[in-house]
DNA sequence: CTCTGTGCAAAGCGTTTGCAAACGA
DNA sequence: TCGTTTGCAAACGCTTTGCACAGAG
């Protein structure tokens, strides 16, 4: 497993402790939103600012290092891009688990006009 | 091609003329978010409020009337709610293409415990 | 030493809410 | 007529910004 340290020094980003917990805890938690973060970084920084939060999420996003994931009805909840995979989302309450490509999900695409950057396979369902 | 008007009156929604031409919109321009919605609606109801899109909006989406795309730094766009589709988005600007399940894009899954409601599959390129 | 990052307070902006009047059934 | 919808204004809440100080390199 990758150090977060060298993560952050590849993208030219101070390391500082707030970044590194920030990167400790949304790999831990497997997806988590800006709240659940918040509240998981003041056990450690009680003086941590959202302003601090939202700024290195932005970051952290523009250069990769984490992913956004869109639910509906819920906030955005963020991951360390790994691997890319299908999700399987429960549309009450917003829970998110990682399905894998190959074996469980696969897609094929053809004759489509234009490069692919990017696939993002959201799957709905309950899990409540 | 479906009656709006019958459309509203499934769900028990009243017919007003506000909610017919929304839906005219958003059928005619496929894909579409509450700004363009809003002056596209200007020309024809010049008193109209956002509130009353918002609120209408938010009926649509909860009788699945319409569907909501999350296009990251990009505002949501909406469109009527038909068949299920994947969607090919410009990650620049945001642009939606509509592709079709069979022929070009198809997914199989396998061994996933839990009901599906409903795929959501992105195809992120560039169109610019 | 220099430049980036942090925390705080305030501003910003999209969205929601409350309410009276208008409208649809 | 009765319940719903509309438009307006105000409230709300999440996110962003500006700035001074602290910290990383």
């Amino acid at each position: 497993m990758k150090l977060l340290m060298s993560i952050l020094k590849e993208h030219k980003l101070k390391v500082t402790p707030q970044r590194l917990t920030m990167m400790k805890i949304i790999r831990e938690k497997g997806h988590i939103d800006i709240d659940q973060l918040y509240v998981n970084l003041k056990n450690e920084f009680p003086a941590i600012s959202l302003s601090t939060l939202y700024k290195n999420v932005g970051q952290f996003l523009d250069n990769e290092i984490i992913r956004e994931i869109a639910i509906p009805n819920h906030k955005n909840k963020y991951e360390i891009s790994f691997d890319e995979h299908p999700h399987f989302i429960c549309s009450e309450c917003g829970n998110v688990r990682d399905l894998k490509f190959g074996d469980e999900v696969s897609v094929k695409i053809q004759n489509l006009t234009g490069e692919i950057k990017n696939i993002s396979l959201n799957i709905y369902g309950n899990c409540c």
